[in-house]
DNA sequence: TGGCATATGATAACGATTATCATTATCCCA
DNA sequence: TGGGATAATGATAATCGTTATCATATGCCA
């Protein structure tokens, strides 16, 4: 683990979470004003390739990346108003998807589940 | 509904399914060589529009496009190894999915659940 | 200290998607 | 039916996220 790579682990889990590439070198550059983007790329996909970081893509296609390894999986409430990433948890659907998966001969290794729509927050307003 | 907007559409219910823009562009071309990659991708848009068509974005990155209406929703189960989509339901999920979403206050609007890994045909190899 | 593997930064390349713009087809009403 | 407004189209440039390239810098071990 290098200096930078070390530094973009402290971003993410510092950070709020669910940050693109271009976030989170953002936020590396306040420590490390000469990090490159190429650098931040690359960290990332070592972090995700040694298990110390995690990368989902939502709709809009863009990566987020988050800290992983002590963290349990999640699933993701996406505000389509303000943007924010909630994580939840609903054990019955893990087991769900196994059975899903099972009925087609299919051999999980990973899911996403994303559910779309408007936060707390928003619909308050 | 233009031609070229029928054709489309054509293409998407006639063919195999989850194809991203690129395929699309080649499949109408068989029956449209000047069709142009933009008039398809503002074809997709505007059948996505109209309920006619649905978008979904799998880890790749690349939208996949499939017909959509009369059609129910459905989870896909991404095979690693070939690539390929498979669909299914669990009804049981979707009503989980919505306690989920309720238990934090969100209101959903759609969701994606992809479940990544190994099809029956695959792994009988 | 020397030497080699790895990490880094700048930047070019790439692929998917969107925007632009001039041209063409389509529609609608007089 | 004609003609003009409107929408659709094709070619292509632009954009954006991401990856590849390559020369340089850094770290590590003998």
């Amino acid at each position: 683990m290098s200096v930078r790579r070390e530094a973009i682990l402290e971003v993410l889990t510092s950070g709020p979470g669910h940050l693109s590439a271009q976030e989170i070198h953002r936020a590396a550059q306040e420590r490390l004003p000469r990090i490159g983007i190429a650098t931040v790329y690359r960290a990332l996909k070592f972090l995700c390739a040694c298990g110390k970081a995690a990368e989902f893509i939502p709709a809009d296609g863009v990566a987020r990346y988050e800290p992983a390894g002590s963290r349990a999986h999640h699933d993701h409430l996406i505000c389509n108003s303000c943007g924010s990433f909630i994580e939840a948890v609903e054990p019955e659907i893990e087991k769900l998807q196994i059975r899903l998966a099972a009925r087609h001969g299919f051999k999980p290794s990973s899911h996403k589940l994303e559910i779309y729509g408007i936060c707390s927050r928003c619909s308050g307003k």
